[in-house]
DNA sequence: CGGCTTTGACCGGCGC
DNA sequence: GCGCCGGTCAAAGCCG
């Protein structure tokens, strides 16, 4: 009888055990992933630094500038349509945002999740160059432009080679808009990212709070973020895999950071 | 006069 | 089928 029961202990003995040494793993794997996703934040910190004390942006695309594209860790095709934010003077009622190309406004509307109206544009050079883009306010914070674009531009901008989208030449010519841009893309962590250096919650009073501060804020909320969505990741069984395959990935490449 | 913006009308997708 | 909503059209007006 001693036996049986002694066999019975030692057999949950070894399934603890085993159990132990997978979470052993498993909290190793997490670890390096949240230490990849810290030096992103990381990275995005002394860039809003930078921003700020080195406004405007001299010749990098916003893509470069948040690191995010490069060398893209996780493969995950940019989205599209792709967006972006650009800060501008609250009290310019103009949603013609200048980003180096010619656009021609086709449409206004109120939308119902946002009291600013959505400007539809083309590019000027439509049907041949497909091209469109909606700009509106964003609904939190009325200093931030968001805007969609949809497609690829199949021409130089302004028709001159060796201008990019976010060249410095195309960020000087605009008198109201230049401070911050940035990317949202397909990745979860960036789209967060991306949208919570702009968008912050209701709580935060923007009227009082110095842009700086609520920037890091949000950086700080999504160091949270990440680590809650990583912690909930952990929790599916089948999401081993995937992230041993990701990290596998990650640092199999150079950080770009 | 040509190119652009404005703005109300119209259309199609979607949910109920 | 109906209403809502986002997206687009197109006529009218504006401007250089």
């Amino acid at each position: 009888m001693d036996s049986i029961a002694h066999s019975f202990c030692k057999v949950k003995v070894e399934a603890l055990q085993d159990e132990l040494e997978r979470s052993r793993k498993e909290n190793e794997t997490l670890k390096v992933m949240v230490e990849v996703m810290s030096g992103k934040l990381s990275a995005l910190r002394s860039n809003v630094q930078e921003i700020g004390s080195n406004s405007p942006l001299s010749g990098v695309s916003p893509y470069e500038l948040y690191g995010l594209n490069k060398r893209p860790r996780i493969e995950i095709p940019m989205s599209k349509p792709s967006q972006i934010l650009v800060k501008t003077d609250p009290k310019d009622k103009s949603l013609n945002l200048k980003d180096g190309y010619q656009w021609r406004k086709y449409g206004q509307k109120v939308t119902k999740d946002n009291p600013s109206p959505r400007a539809y544009f083309r590019c000027s050079m439509a049907p041949s160059c497909p091209v469109k883009k909606k700009v509106q306010r964003c609904a939190e914070d009325k200093t931030f432009l968001v805007a969609t674009y949809e497609g690829e531009h199949n021409h130089d901008p302004n028709g001159s080679p060796g201008h990019s989208m976010y060249s410095p030449d195309s960020l000087s010519r605009s008198s109201r808009s230049s401070t911050v841009s940035c990317p949202v893309t397909s990745s979860p962590f960036q789209t967060e990212v991306a949208l919570d250096l702009t968008l912050s919650s209701p709580t935060h009073d923007h009227k009082e709070k110095p842009r700086q501060t609520s920037l890091e804020d949000n950086i700080s909320s999504n160091t949270n973020k990440v680590e809650e969505y990583v912690a909930s990741l952990a929790k599916d069984p089948s999401f081993t895999v995937a992230l041993a395959a990701a990290v596998a990935r990650s640092l199999s490449t150079p950080r770009v950071l």
